[in-house]
DNA sequence: TGAAATGTTGGGGCG
DNA sequence: ACGCCCCAACATTTC
């Protein structure tokens, strides 16, 4: 039966940290005993479970933060209401705090475990620990939610910065130690180890969040302008992963770049990161107003689009095995290392939605499963960018030519022959298309075509003249 | 947060 | 000296 005394739930989700953390900063003002909890539930996630990538990372992000609290992390699998159901019965809990999530099955869910935790008589609060501001505190002056980024930005958002100072973690918790599942028995980790490679290259964790996003302040920020589309330079941030799982909160971000930026006079690169915040805000907010973002086009006529499906072009693609160096090396630096560089997400992305005229779903789910920083808001909300199916979309006719591409954002080939390293001793001149390459040259560089290499998959001139085609064909389709 | 096609300009070679 | 052509370099338009 319920032991005497109370405690309250600190139920963590996506916001896997102690600094900055409102649900957790509330409970200790209410100076009980505080069980943090972490559930996974598969069961309510549908279509949306979690990929392979991200539960390594928060396999590690869990392990970490229990560790931080001295392995008091209570985990639990399954349907969240069940779950604290049974913790009640068991528990004398007076209250459940939270910070919001805001993907449709997580709030469908979470409004039904509110409502029923107060019928229990639970004092039940959440908070906004994700976001600069919620998607329903922004809308247009005719009530209806912005389609358009740049209005988005600079008149729904700006209204609403700077947003409240990060606070400091709590002291002096005292935690309630209650168990019910290891974090083996989470079973995060995959039978076949192949999160080596990937774990070579990230640390999960708030601390380690820390230390990325100051390194960032000190050598990616004063370039990031122009040195963000560099895949082969360390001028991007690359805190999504840890943006995802809360082990950082926009505030801290924001605050902190702001700071630097008036620091190291760095008004100009500090703007274009923020922007990037800014991207991450209006993909939430489209995902909140438009929750059929994940599986439906915002624009109606893509129904309508003549998509191939051919299920061994996307396998190549995902391979890596398209022939084009710079989409196979981003699609091997996704294999490996659960992350693939930004402009290199764009020349992929086209590749497989406008030469190869896949649904864009398929990139989707691909992503899902293997980045590290998958999350539902900006995949959904960038795949369909990528497509031109988007309410604020990239036109469809822009299509990425990867050869061009790389020879001005990858020149000296670095990133390629990071990542390609059977074409590494091409001269520059052909690395981007070794097709083109005389055979001496090929030979002497120990590539040989259809053998340690592909040749191209498709021929970019005549795929990109059937995407426009397929694209004229919806073009005058009404809504 | 393209690319390719088309248009324009201006310098230099050359009859 | 002049007109003509070529074409690179840049600008504009179209997809």
């Amino acid at each position: 039966m319920a032991s005497d005394q109370p405690v309250v739930i600190v139920w963590f989700r996506q916001d896997l940290r102690l600094t900055d953390n409102p649900a957790l900063i509330a409970a200790a003002k209410d100076r009980q005993k505080i069980l943090p909890l972490y559930i996974l539930d598969d069961e309510n996630s549908g279509q949306w479970k979690m990929g392979a990538a991200s539960r390594w990372w928060l396999h590690n992000s869990l392990s970490d933060l229990n560790r931080r609290i001295d392995g008091h992390l209570c985990l639990a699998k399954g349907d969240a209401l069940s779950i604290l159901e049974d913790i009640l019965r068991q528990k004398k809990v007076s209250a459940v705090y939270w910070n919001r999530c805001y993907e449709p099955w997580c709030i469908k869910r979470d409004t039904k475990i509110k409502s029923t935790l107060t019928d229990h008589g639970i004092r039940v609060k959440s908070f906004n620990g994700s976001l600069l501001c919620e998607p329903h505190l922004i809308s247009k002056k005719d009530d209806t939610p912005y389609k358009v980024f740049t209005p988005f930005y600079q008149k729904g958002l700006s209204e609403h910065l700077p947003p409240p100072l990060p606070k400091p973690a709590p002291t002096q918790l005292k935690w309630c130690k209650h168990t019910i599942v290891s974090l083996k028995a989470l079973n995060l980790l995959p039978d076949i180890k192949w999160y080596q490679s990937i774990k070579k290259i990230w640390t999960p964790g708030e601390q380690e969040a820390q230390k990325y996003l100051n390194s960032f302040l000190q050598q990616g920020l004063p370039d990031y302008k122009k040195g963000r589309d560099y895949p082969a330079k360390e001028s991007t941030s690359r805190l999504s992963p840890y943006l995802h799982f809360g082990e950082l909160s926009p505030f801290q971000i924001w605050h902190t770049v702001q700071k630097s930026m008036f620091v190291q006079r760095l008004e100009t690169q500090g703007a274009h990161f923020l922007r990037e915040l800014g991207w991450r805000e209006f993909s939430y907010y489209l995902l909140y107003h438009f929750p059929d973002l994940p599986k439906k086009n915002m624009q109606p006529k893509f129904n309508h689009f003549p998509w191939r499906d051919n299920k061994r072009a996307i396998i190549r693609w995902q391979k890596g095995q398209t022939g084009y160096p710079v989409v196979d090396a981003g699609m091997r630096e996704l294999w490996q290392t659960g992350y693939m560089h930004n402009r290199v997400r764009m020349i992929t992305a086209s590749f497989l939605v406008k030469n190869l005229l896949q649904h864009w779903h398929h990139g989707e789910k691909w992503f899902w499963d293997t980045l590290v920083d998958a999350d539902l808001a900006n995949n959904s909300a960038s795949w369909q960018w990528v497509a031109g199916s988007g309410a604020d979309a990239a036109p469809y006719f822009r299509i990425f030519n990867p050869v061009t591409q790389g020879q001005k954002f990858d020149t000296q080939g670095n990133y390629v022959r990071r990542y390609i390293p059977e074409l590494a001793a091409l001269p520059d001149k052909y690395l981007h298309c070794p097709w083109t390459a005389p055979e001496d040259v090929l030979k002497s560089s120990g590539v040989i075509l259809d053998d340690n290499y592909p040749s191209p998959m498709v021929d970019l001139k005549t795929s990109r003249e059937s995407a426009l085609s397929a694209f004229a064909k919806i073009k005058t389709d009404s809504v």
